[in-house]
DNA sequence: CTGCCACCTCAAGTCAAGTTGAGGTCAAGC
DNA sequence: GCTTGACCTCAACTTGACTTGAGGTGGCAG
C-alpha cells in the first residue's frame, strides 16, 4: 500500500487530523514525508495508532508511551511493566468492584437517609480514607462514542 | 463538638485548606460562619467531606456531587443515579478485566515481538475500536497516596 | 498591648490531552 | 493558468480540580 495522507489516516484510524498532529509533534509518530505541505504516512502508521490507543487504555500518559518506541520506531515493551500495569488494573478493579456493590447497596437501602446506612458510611469512611484509590474520572467510564 | 476551624478539617479529613477554600467556592461546603476572618465549619463537614470523597472515588464530577445536596445541605441521592453508576462502573470493571488479561498475556507471550502476536493484536485492535473504553488516567489507579 | 504568623483574598498557574481559529500554501481539476 | 479547498502552521483556548503566590488582617500568646 502506498503511503496515506492525513485524511487518510484519520478515515482509517478514526484519530482527528488535529490529535494526528498533536502526536506528531510530541514524537508519538512521525510521517514519512511530506508531498508539499501535506504530511503522509507509512501504513504503518495505522498499527502504531492502535498501539497507542492500547497503551492509553491500559492508563498510559503519552509521555510514557513515546517511551515504548525505539529511536527507530519498533515498539520496545518492557514485560516486567506490562505486568505491573496489570497488576494496577487489578486493584483498580477490586476497588471498583467494592464500589459497585457499596453504590447498589446504597441503592436498595431502606434506611430513610443514605447517612444512616451502616454499609453506606462504611463505604464512606473508606472512600474518606483513600481506601478505595484515587477517583475514576467520568471520562475513564463506558462512554460510547 | 464545637466548631472546627479550617486547620482542624484539614488535619481531620486529610483535604487540605486549600481544597476546604476551594470547595467553599464552588459550593459545596458551606462554613457555619467566621471568627474574624477564619472559617468555622459545623463537625458535620467532616461526613460531608467523606460523601464528597465517595462521589469522587465513584466518579462523579464535583458539579455532579453539589447537585447531590438540597439547598439545605443534606444528602439527596438519587436511588436512580446510583444504580446507574454502578451498571457503568461495572462495564469499567469488564474492560479493564480484558486489558488486565491481555497485559498479561502479552508479558508471558513467546512471540518475538509483540507485533507478531496473534493475542496482542487482537487487544490492540479492540483498543483501537474504542471497545475497551475511554482511557483509565494513571490517577485513577492505585496511587498509594 | 503588641507582634507574630496562621489564615485570609484574589488572581494566576498547573497538568494532560487535545481542540479551535485565523491566516497561509499548494496539488489538482477544469 | 487559475481557482478551489483540503491541508498546513502557530498560538491560544478548553476542561476539571486544584495549587501557588503576593500581599493583607486579625486572633491570641506573652
Amino acid at each position: 500500500m502506498k503511503d496515506m495522507d492525513t485524511a487518510e489516516v484519520a478515515k482509517a484510524t478514526g484519530v482527528p487530523a488535529s490529535t494526528l498532529r498533536y502526536y506528531e509533534e510530541k514524537g508519538l509518530i512521525a510521517s514519512a514525508g511530506r508531498r508539499g505541505l501535506k504530511r503522509l504516512f507509512d501504513p504503518g502508521i495505522v498499527d502504531r495508532l492502535s498501539l497507542i490507543a492500547l497503551g492509553r487504555t491500559a492508563g498510559f500518559s503519552l509521555d510514557e508511551i513515546a517511551g515504548m518506541f525505539t529511536p527507530q520506531g519498533e515498539p520496545r515493551i518492557d514485560r516486567d511493566r506490562l505486568v505491573e500495569k496489570a497488576d494496577e488494573i487489578d486493584r483498580t478493579i477490586q476497588q471498583l468492584a467494592a464500589m459497585r456493590e457499596g453504590l447498589r447497596h446504597a441503592a436498595e437501602c431502606k434506611a430513610p437517609s443514605h447517612m444512616e446506612c451502616p454499609t453506606f458510611r462504611r463505604l464512606m469512611r473508606a472512600a474518606a480514607k483513600g481506601g478505595l484509590g484515587r477517583p475514576v474520572p467520568a471520562t475513564a467510564m463506558g462512554t460510547p462514542r
